[in-house]
DNA sequence: AAGAATAGTGGCACACTGTGCCAATGTCAA
DNA sequence: TTGACATTGGCACAGTGTGCCACTATTCTT
């Protein structure tokens, strides 16, 4: 997934196919200028008009192309969570969900071009709202379809189990801290930022064993101290 | 932290302490009547003026306590966050930071009277729209602010690690499921369902052991198939 | 207790978002 | 060309969020 099919994950084999890919055209236009105007200008100071206009479209259409300015930033994420579900399917099923993760995620970003557009992204997404971010990172959206999607590679088709939305939750995490440390070392190789992301992950996820704290007890009392 | 506690993440400590306290008052009546109106009508239709009437102020007048009609929602996470942060910091610092996270989830979770609140506010959320869930879930805000606190915790005061920030995104993912699992079982005890999430996620989250795939390596290729 | 300083409140106007509706325009087939 | 169809643009409208200013209540001073 490139960073210019960003934006088809709308509604496509419906039509004639050859006809409306100009509609994914203007969607990519649209979506390409809103980028650019955002990360010059800043979300919240850029209007729907300004958008319309650069592109040559009116107000009225930016709308049916996108839900809401939010779903400029939005499709992004949701991009990114199509290919990595495809990621996911593609693996083995012989392979634990936690491998699977972690080949996944490097799959999908290393079919990115350059960390330069998901830098971007990050970039607006940061220095815009809470709301914003949130909105962008599509998470419960994403993180939904990710469960479903660990579920059905286990073939359970019905609800994803608690361990299916874990990975998915995980999964999803990752993704977004790779992409930032690959937007903070920009020639470091991705495949060796997931190695360590997914390295210290499994290394802080342990019961506590053998620790040297006095705390005697291995099992948490959990009760409010 | 009680449901009732859950808007006064605002600035305390700022005014004579005593006088504001009237300010919080109004707050929490107008988180109250907008949950309350939310919960019966649906967030999408439910006006500002339909919760000012209710509580007996004006339109203007709400938005001096809520940024915007999203925020009203925000804050409850913000206040489990803020909740998370403040348990975090009470455990003791010879333990490991997964065990640490184990116990402040649960601890949090058991200090809330039922899983009605929390319930109430997830139905809410879940039968809206996904910019409404996002930022429901505060994610970048809470986020950032618990890497900040695991990183204090182990002395590190100045910007978080991978460590910290794969720690913070892990318990506030738990956090959210435990809830759901809650509601799903308010008659069950939370601190059986933090262990049973906590358990499974360390379960899941390590490299591929001795496993049954006929995939030799044990190092992951990263390579696309 | 009376007046002054101060913070909170309400009303108004405004820019912007997002949507329904309808007319105008373009596209394709017969 | 003509008709069927989809896309577009213009308009009006409800709703959000904000700046501004006058009004009121509270607190402090003298």
């Amino acid at each position: 997934m490139s960073y210019t099919d960003v934006v088809s994950s709308a509604d496509t084999t419906q039509r004639s196919n050859l006809k409306s890919k100009k509609q994914e055209l203007v969607r990519r236009e649209i979506w390409i200028a809103a980028i650019d105007l955002f990360f010059l200008e800043g979300f919240d100071d850029v209007t729907i008009d300004q958008i319309a206009e650069r592109v040559g479209i009116s107000r009225r259409t930016f709308f049916r192309y996108f839900a809401s300015k939010d779903d400029v930033m939005g499709s992004t994420m949701k991009a990114y969570g199509a290919a990595l579900e495809e990621a996911i399917r593609a693996e083995a099923t012989s392979l634990g969900a936690f491998e699977v993760a972690k080949r996944s995620v490097a799959k999908v970003l290393m079919c990115q071009p350059s960390s330069e557009i998901p830098g971007r992204v990050m970039g607006i997404s940061k220095r815009s709202s809470a709301a914003l971010s949130a909105q962008f990172l599509q998470l419960p959206v994403v993180e939904e379809k990710l469960a479903r999607t660990f579920a059905s590679r286990a073939g359970r088709l019905d609800e994803p189990s608690i361990e299916d939305r874990i990975i998915a939750s995980v999964t999803f995490a990752a993704t977004k801290l790779c992409v930032d440390l690959w937007v903070g070392e920009p020639n470091r190789p991705v495949d060796e930022i997931v190695e360590e992301v997914f390295g210290k992950l499994s290394g802080i996820c342990k019961p506590e064993e053998q620790h040297v704290g006095s705390a005697g007890r291995t099992r948490s009392p959990l009760k409010p101290s």
